[in-house]
DNA sequence: CCTACCGATCGGTAGG
DNA sequence: CCTACCGATCGGTAGG
């Protein structure tokens, strides 16, 4: 794709010129904290969602974003810094989220099976949620995205790891305590259970659809569970 | 990213160019059908795969696969009309011979169980088999990468649908055969079952993963076919 | 002086 | 098959 001069340079400094005025503007509006350009942004956000889901976030174009927010490209530089910061504003809300969750459900009470089922059941309802940024958030592989690996993508890469951990050692701790068969190896089953509800983003619509998440996750849930009974 | 002209343009044209000098030359090359010539050909789509897995596909630049290929980028122009003639070539290939297998499978003999089975397998032995062209074909949206409904891309969405109604139509018979449950919606039983295998292209790199492409099926099929027996 | 931008253009690269 | 380019557009920044 098209790159800006730094990226194209043989430097690895930073892509973004963090000294040039309309950054030192963002930065003392940020900081004041002014709560209607708090709200601009968040808007802005929302919109480059709307957009890296329709198009693709390679595809799609800050023009295109500017565009559908009504405004010119130069002034998003005014909100954010970068398109990769509209990338990872779009990713992190709901990354955060679902990890906050998640880790709630692993240290709270019950079985591995109710843990389970209200983990699965999170991860849909938080894809219908916070959806288009859900599943702007799963179809950008950030392998692919970040070239080389930034401190962002790192960051994101890993919180994506330690919540499939949750699940990984859920599935372990049932296999450990008899609720699950044991003649399947742990990791291939985490992964299967992940691809059934990832691959959600290709076919399911939260609104247009036939089915709504609740249905979902509980139709996954029926299979998996049932499919890791000990017989 | 950056857009043909075609593209940016409101006509819905070729993308190509098929008059000018070069790809003249190239349908004399490939009418005369010399085995050389095909031969490179296809090392080029097998290039390109490699390429477009890497990067992605819009990512990709037609330099990054020349490069690869060790000759300059308008000299692919021999070979290919555009770089969506590379993503075609990579992906009907994979996808004409899982359906005509697919078909062969819903066809013959055995049980539903027998069939999905046999289904399953197919999928991910030809995912290892045709990687890293299976790759591209998964990770790839079609619905994403052309902008307007092409003939190629239509063809591809059609075959991909049809290689789904596969399955459907077994979980289907199954059911009303009464080897499976009745109480979960079919649609969703399928795109679970195609979840866990499609999933597989973010964490299966055949030949350096810790489980080959039989032992992901059994697991997978383990899973399902239990969890959908009839209680 | 501030805010929220705009019109114009930068150096580079895209597919062809 | 390369050299030499094109029309268009990329992400990002300049001054006002």
């Amino acid at each position: 794709m098209c790159q800006s001069r730094q990226q194209a340079g043989r430097t690895a400094v930073p892509t973004t010129n963090n000294t040039s005025r309309i950054s030192q503007r963002r930065k003392a509006a940020i900081a004041e904290g002014g709560p209607e350009y708090a709200a601009k942004r968040a808007k802005l956000v929302q919109t480059a969602a709307v957009v890296f889901r329709e198009k693709g976030y390679t595809t799609a174009t800050l023009n295109d974003v500017a565009e559908r927010f009504g405004t010119d490209r130069a002034s998003l530089y005014y909100y954010v810094g970068s398109k990769e910061d509209l990338l990872y504003e779009c990713i992190s809300t709901v990354l955060d989220a679902n990890l906050e969750q998640g880790r709630r459900i692993a240290a709270g009470p019950g079985t591995v099976r109710e843990k389970l089922t209200e983990l699965v059941t999170l991860t849909l309802k938080s894809y219908e949620e916070h959806y288009p940024y859900a599943f702007v958030y799963i179809q950008e592989d950030m392998s692919h995205i970040a070239g080389r690996s930034t401190e962002w993508a790192e960051e994101l890469v890993g919180k994506t790891h330690e919540f499939e951990r949750l699940a990984f050692d859920l599935v372990s701790a049932g296999i450990q305590a008899g609720e699950f068969r044991s003649d399947l190896p742990t990791g291939l089953v985490t992964n299967g259970l992940f691809g059934m509800m990832n691959w959600t983003h290709r076919w399911f619509v939260p609104g247009h659809s036939k089915h709504d998440a609740a249905e979902i996750a509980g139709t996954f849930l029926s299979i998996f569970l049932d499919g890791m009974a000990r017989t």
